[in-house]
DNA sequence: GTTGCCATGTAAGGTGTTACATGATTTA
DNA sequence: TAAATCATGTAACACCTTACATGGCAAC
């Protein structure tokens, strides 16, 4: 439940709406909820029930009134406990190597539609991030501490997506040397 | 739901029981679902329901009777049309990331705790996975295509890993180097 | 006039993990 | 005598995504 911490990391900057909040986590890859803000709305109720933030309300004639979320003592100690605490690995999913597996049923010009896709996809993602990266870079960090960390946080993920795309053009390459498949071969 | 295509694959190649899928599925690290046999049973169950596979009931006097389950033409079909569709980009969440967003907030010992951690971590996984890797290179292939896309996909893993290891030992080194965080600077 | 921004939330459903439940046979 | 292997499954919960719902205001 890191989203819970997230939260707390950002509140312990300032104080935020559950809107803002929700700004600040589209379009980040290492907040992979981005931007689901049933989770950011109903996570916020629970860190108020569990009183590791406040919440004051700011009412407005027109439309609903905004909600500003403080981070509590308690709070802040929670996060800080998290923060130390053993981390977890990466978890990876990647359903591709798992069609992989069996593209020896497929025929050698739709895998190679198949691969033309995932390279286009990843070229995409990998543009945007890079994309992301710039425009996080001009914005001022707190410390230079936070600045160097946050572009090192960057560079891990325009890596692994570079990575990927040198793994796949390497398999590219070798495939046409492997033999075809055996027809009939079930 | 790529687990119902994950067990479809297998099932392409030969007849098989629930027990044996989560024999196959334990220990590797593309197939993540790693031996949960919920999973496994409900989507057997599934699929049975969708008259994408057959099941052949083996009794047998002590414990439960085994159940052998055979994939169907429309499941053949069903795993191909899945095979030759547009691949999803690969998902990374990554925990560790977001508690070094916030890492200025630890003393330099808590953080080099946590990263002596997170490294330790890596490479005992980095060992696990290689060691996977051997073993399953030991088993033959049913060809040399399968063999070859077998391989690059334990390359996948296992450069990941490096990868991330490399970043770290990067991070590391550098991180001395940058100014340390301002006491009080919340 | 349609799109986008501000601002809150609910509902439903899919996916994934952990624990529980049973019980015989084999191996250390 | 304890453990691992064979073999099936259920229950509860946690996590995550998508869609729905409302409605004013500003910009193009």
């Amino acid at each position: 439940m890191s989203i819970k911490y997230a939260i707390l990391g950002f509140l312990s900057w300032k104080s935020l709406t559950g809107y803002e909040l929700k700004k600040l986590f589209t379009g980040s890859e290492t907040l992979y909820w981005s931007g689901n803000n049933n989770q950011i709305y109903t996570t916020l109720a629970q860190l108020y029930r569990e009183k590791l933030v406040t919440k004051e309300v700011q009412h407005q004639e027109s439309s609903p009134s905004r909600k500003v979320y403080t981070i509590t003592d308690t709070g802040l100690a929670a996060l800080k406990q998290w923060l130390a605490a053993a981390p977890e690995l990466p978890q990876l999913k990647n359903s591709f190597l798992i069609q992989l597996m069996w593209e020896d049923q497929l025929e050698p010009d739709e895998l190679n539609a198949l691969l033309d896709n995932y390279e286009e996809e990843l070229r995409v993602r990998l543009l945007m991030v890079q994309e992301q990266e710039r425009r996080r870079k001009a914005s001022p960090a707190a410390t230079p501490r936070t600045a160097y960390l946050w572009d090192m946080i960057g560079k891990n993920w325009i890596s692994f997506y570079e990575h990927e795309l040198n793994w796949l053009r390497q398999l590219r390459q070798e495939l046409p040397n492997v033999p075809p498949k055996q027809e009939g071969s079930r």
